[in-house]
DNA sequence: CAAGTGTATTAACACATATAATACATATAA
DNA sequence: TTATATGTATTATATGTGTTAATACACTTG
């Protein structure tokens, strides 16, 4: 379901957040579809269903899952508006970030080369 | 020289590293220029001169200051080449903005639209 | 009823950040 | 030389966050 990278700098807990948010958002776990529980994620990955209960916890708050008690864990509808939502953050992102390498002398086709497509085209 | 935000999660040493370092890449600051000594920025932040000196550590070990024991610190030459090094870095993060922006949807022009001129041109 | 679920609580530990108080060596100006 | 300002190092303490650990309770399902 998530992977654990015990050389990135971030937080368990965050880095499962994200795992499961972009699996949603990217449509691999589709509406309403059940994720491991709070006990069987903590086993599989090893660390402390604590630490799993405050991601779940967290996604719930973004709306990216909802929590039925004694059922489980479950995708969120209108995963759709969280993508859209997602896509503005990403563009702001990538706004900054082209105004602070203008700031240090890029060039405007430099920036294009940057968000031209860039991996082997897998079929 | 350097402002602190406090509602920036991120470390004050952090921040003032960061600011320095924006300025010398920028040309604010140039070659063999001065900064506040340890104490003197420490006062004028009002934090702890250990915090300052932490972040001029960094600062040194990233190549943007010299330090000269008993006279202060200093813009480091070859600034051109630390440009050059973090331009290609934000190169990076926008190629990888843009290629999760592309798995969540997002069409070329959009994508064009992010790194366009945005803020109002001022003469 | 039993098992699996979400949820809440309390304690303990490790680590990073930041402050505080000194101390020492070096450079510069009076 | 002396006084002052500089960089640098050390030790202690406090605080917040992340994580683990051990329970406990309420709810759902078979």
């Amino acid at each position: 379901m998530v992977k654990i990278d015990y050389r990135d700098p971030r937080p368990i807990y965050e880095q499962v957040v994200d795992g499961i948010e972009d699996l949603a958002l990217r449509g691999a776990l589709t509406a309403d579809t059940q994720i491991p529980s709070v006990r069987q994620l903590a086993m599989e990955l090893s660390i402390n269903p604590n630490t799993i209960q405050r991601a779940y916890a967290e996604l719930e708050r973004r709306g990216v899952i909802y929590a039925a008690k004694g059922r489980g864990n479950f995708i969120s509808d209108d995963i759709a508006l969280l993508r859209t939502r997602r896509l503005e953050e990403i563009g702001d992102e990538i706004s900054v970030l082209a105004e602070r390498a203008r700031a240090l002398g890029a060039g405007e086709e430099q920036l294009r080369g940057w968000i031209e497509r860039k991996g082997a085209d897998r079929i």
